[in-house]
DNA sequence: ATGTCCATGTAACGGGTTACATGATTGC
DNA sequence: GCAATCATGTAACCCGTTACATGGACAT
């Protein structure tokens, strides 16, 4: 399970809520790693129930008592365990998608198109999003942390995402174009 | 559930047995869409009580009996249906490798660097396959069964598969003269 | 008034992996 | 002799989603 890793790496660089910790994630990991609260929560209390993290308290009035976990020197060693670890298999993925795509081969050419031109609209806004939102927030944080060791590998991880979708748009540019000609 | 999907969509070109219908997809979908036989086997189970599918026993001797798939109209509306609806959102991601190597920025620059090339390793391997085994998987099938249509799609999510891995590649080539460099 | 932000969760369910179980045949 | 291929599955467990629950502050 790697929530519990994405976790505990956020929390190595800052102490903070479980509600800012999935803030974190949506602007960062997001498109290679994402979390609903309804499962955040649950796995932040494990985390401090096999002692990787510690919780303080802080009182409010009108909301729920901030809770604002710190890494451990157990939970420390554990994330480091796991970034040091040899990579020997690449991700499974799944993309349904691709699969109703390849399925897709005795449907109407109309249809077939429309499938395609929305998956493009979608990634033709997420390429905007990498260029401008998630740039923006990789520079603030090495800016703001000084971390700049760390920013290399986000900034090459951000320019992953972006690489990626262009090569995406490209790719659907030209099924969208054999579609027409050939189907 | 998409395996549903895959397993129907399989079916509904040719009848076959869960072992068969693994193979198939180890050979076509293994990149968008894997399963193992121990989930493949209960999902055909629930697709024949909900009269998506029908079963023939061929009996065998030395091995179990071979329990033949047919998709039957219900199954096939199913498909239809699934085909058919509109793709209105992108499949959320989730990838180990991008997350790992998102966290790595402290780690000793040797230890980023064994990572990627590891990974360019599997990628090149990967690269390969596509253009071989996949490449020849999916002209077998289109001339065997004269699905020309079908063909089409086949050949441009293959297309993609090989596209993917050949930007993944050239990131990674990217990503490890900038951390020798910068590192 | 309506919606979004803050801030926490629980419960039920479904999807998916890993380990276990059986056993003959074929190829190295 | 050992591994792979054929051919079926079950059981336990973990991961993740969806729905539900609470409730004040602030902006439109």
């Amino acid at each position: 399970m790697s929530l519990k890793h994405t976790l505990l790496g956020f929390l190595n660089l800052n102490s903070m809520t479980g509600y800012e910790l999935k803030k974190h994630m949506d602007k960062s990991t997001q498109f290679f790693w994402h979390a609903q609260l309804s499962q955040i929560y649950p796995t932040l209390k494990k985390l401090e129930q096999n002692g990787l993290v510690t919780i303080e308290i802080e009182p409010q009035d009108g909301k729920p008592d901030k809770k604002i976990y710190t890494i451990t020197k157990k939970g420390n060693d554990k994330l480091l365990a796991w970034l040091i670890k040899p990579i020997v298999q690449l991700t499974p993925t799944k993309d349904f998608i691709l699969l109703k795509l390849f399925f897709s081969g005795s449907l109407d050419k109309e249809i077939i198109l429309q499938h395609l031109q929305n998956v493009l609209a979608l990634q033709r806004q997420r390429l905007k999003q990498y260029q401008t939102h998630t740039k923006s927030y990789v520079e603030q944080i090495i800016s703001e942390t000084g971390l700049q060791t760390e920013g290399i590998m986000w900034g090459s991880v951000r320019q992953f995402g972006e690489e990626y979708t262009q090569m995406y748009i490209t790719w659907l540019e030209y099924t969208i174009k054999t579609v027409k000609e050939t189907l």
